[in-house]
DNA sequence: GTCTATAAACAGATAGAC
DNA sequence: GTCTATCTGTTTATAGAC
């Protein structure tokens, strides 16, 4: 019995192609503003292809979140698959190098431009594809976080304020991406190139290490 | 010469209704994703006053952004219209209280929870009036913490990282609004109620303490 | 200023040929 | 598995009565 656990798609030359695109326009206008011509034909396929794959808009979709969880998961994966860390100085560079990562894969990245875009808009405006998103991504990285952070802090891994600690990291991240307009506005920034992501990426990792000292100065 | 510096819209009971009827329902779910049939219905008036007071579905959107420029800023500018303290601690507190203010109204306070949205979206997915919103919202609010920045830790108040730092921590309050749905999934939260509101609250200030103990520490 | 009625364009979905 | 052609409902906008 092979790994028939997630029910794998049969490939095909049109539906991967209808995929991608959709992947890439849902990412840039929303599920709304996209229609199913504008995909069809940016997937060089016709229109009555979706509904032959993906049953419809909805389903295909809900094939993205899918097609998006194995594209992204590892991107990030080979990071969580290391032995886990046991001082807390190990921790704390294990979560600054994931931390760093993710400045880069969310805010930096070209091609995951879009992507990023699909998934945030899923945490905006949830449906229940939401959990898919969730288990594949989120959950694993954000519990990896949250066991280094308990780790580099000797904190308790279960305890609530533990797990909020790292959601405000991983927010932090979040919150360049989604306002990345008006933060342009703000920091007179034209775009967020090279230079500018190294700010950003220096200041998450600054909040980092002042959490660090604060949360270690309460429980030596 | 009276305030005629920003064109003030002459009030009608439809027109009113019309502007409150399409901030909920362009927050709640998106300018696409409503149609002005739904804005009319919800105004309890006809679809064609659209037209003839806005010009149409577009330039509703327009007004509903200047309108919450209007409604909004009240609610902030209170805070921000005080004597600038002068030494660090008065500063630290007056970022305190703007930031708890900013997590109430943004995350908790019901009334706004449509107009929070709309914000948010404008941000994620600009169109022109992102500048009207900016200047009206995020330029004053943000000035505002910068200087108090500066002054709470003894930085350059021009400085980019200065900025830089200030809209961290604003970012992180936008995430928790932004990403609300998979933070409580995997806060295990089934809404943000008051408690979970100031789990959060206590997080940010936190994060606020920790950067400005951090920052202290390198110009002392 | 607000309404009815209607126009003109476009959406997603489908039947059936190849 | 992919295409053409078409159906059905819905969209925004407008012309004109009140």
């Amino acid at each position: 019995m092979d790994d028939k656990t997630k029910a794998p798609p049969p490939p095909s030359p049109g539906r991967q192609k209808l995929l991608d695109a959709a992947i890439a326009l849902f990412g840039r206008k929303g599920f709304d503003a996209t229609t199913t011509r504008e995909i069809a034909e940016a997937a060089g396929v016709n229109i009555a292809n979706i509904a032959y794959h993906f049953g419809g808009k909805e389903g295909l979709y809900r094939a993205c979140a899918e097609e998006l969880g194995r594209a992204i998961r590892p991107r990030v994966t080979d990071v969580l698959s290391r032995k886990a860390p046991e001082t807390p100085q190990e921790a704390r560079n294990a979560i600054a190098e994931i931390l760093s990562r993710m400045v880069h894969l969310i805010i930096r990245e070209p091609a995951l431009e879009n992507p990023s875009r699909f998934i945030l808009r899923e945490y905006f405006d949830p449906t229940p594809t939401l959990h898919l998103l969730y288990q594949s991504l989120m959950e694993p990285i954000s519990s990896r976080l949250t066991a280094l952070w308990a780790t580099a802090v000797g904190a308790d891994p279960e305890a609530e304020d533990t797990r909020l600690a790292v959601m405000g990291l991983v927010g932090q991240i979040l919150a360049f991406r989604v306002a990345r307009s008006i933060i342009c506005l703000r920091m007179e920034w034209e775009t967020i190139g090279p230079r500018e992501a190294e700010a950003i990426e220096t200041m998450v990792i600054a909040t980092l290490d002042a959490r660090i000292a604060a949360a270690r100065k309460e429980r030596p």
